[in-house]
DNA sequence: TCATTTTTGAAATTGAATTTCAATTTCATT
DNA sequence: AATGAAATTGAAATTCAATTTCAAAAATGA
């Protein structure tokens, strides 16, 4: 349980462990992919009706701070978070119709990268690479509507 | 020149051509890069006090749905506005410290995000693909700081 | 328990993006 | 050149997410 973890590094900054920070850790780990603050929010509030949206917002930056959450901005402009899962860089596939958005990887593309970076003396810290389109079920679906 | 072209457009769409569009087109062109809103309206009014902030704005979003400007938005959240360069689709490399941004094109890329796209049975709209990192110059700035 | 420091949450603020609306301008038609 | 319908302008207002403020409440260590 990645609770434990959480506290000791709380502790480590000098920070205190709250319910609120611990139900709202429990949350965000139990919801999958990529959420925005207020799709967080609402369902921290399930558990607890009292916990107030700044605090779902600070919690999710502190989250980050730790290394345990990632931000990510994508075109729409609304941020999201996700569990960081340990080790692992991925890039994002967007369907601009029902926004569902599957990760993948490719290190064959990274390498590339490195490359273009180094051509033009750069000192990359990190990237991102999303491919906007529509998914297969979408796609489908529109063609039924289409008759 | 391309305001005739762009008078052109306008008529078509049942639009009218004004002075303000008109300087506003000019100076978007003349301007290089990828600017914010608000660096193009301070360039504007340098051209014509008159000129509000809200017509520079209508008037980018109305280049952008002609397809005479392209919007980018990056990490640091601010929409920015680029001249469309015809049939040229490029990628950014960014240097987080002084803000430069260069444009490259990796044709091997383009063609491996299309395989990747395919196996997901996605049909891609468009993409972006943003590397973020420390251009050489504020590289060398940093370590004579750091003596 | 007490004292100190941090956290909470409602409300206020910020800042960019967008909308409103009355006054003005454009342009096709006289 | 004058007219009038339709579009445009620009200042001000609004929206909306992100962020800050601040007094009250909670957490930790002595």
């Amino acid at each position: 349980m990645k609770l434990n973890q959480f506290k000791a590094r709380i502790y480590k900054e000098g920070l205190k462990s709250t319910r609120q920070r611990e139900e709202i850790l429990n949350t965000f780990l139990n919801l999958s992919g990529h959420k925005s603050l207020s799709q967080i929010f609402s369902q921290v509030v399930k558990a607890d009706p009292k916990i107030g949206y700044t605090t779902v917002y600070r919690t999710l930056r502190l989250l980050t701070r730790l290394g345990l959450a990632t931000q990510r901005k994508f075109a729409d402009g609304e941020t999201r978070y996700e569990p960081t899962s340990e080790g692992t860089h991925h890039d994002h596939l967007i369907c601009l119709d029902c926004g569902k958005i599957i990760e993948f990887e490719d290190q064959t593309i990274e390498a590339l990268q490195r490359g273009i970076a180094q051509r033009h003396r750069f000192k990359i810290f990190h990237h991102r690479m999303e491919l906007y389109g529509q998914c297969e079920t979408c796609r489908r679906k529109k063609r039924i509507a289409h008759r």
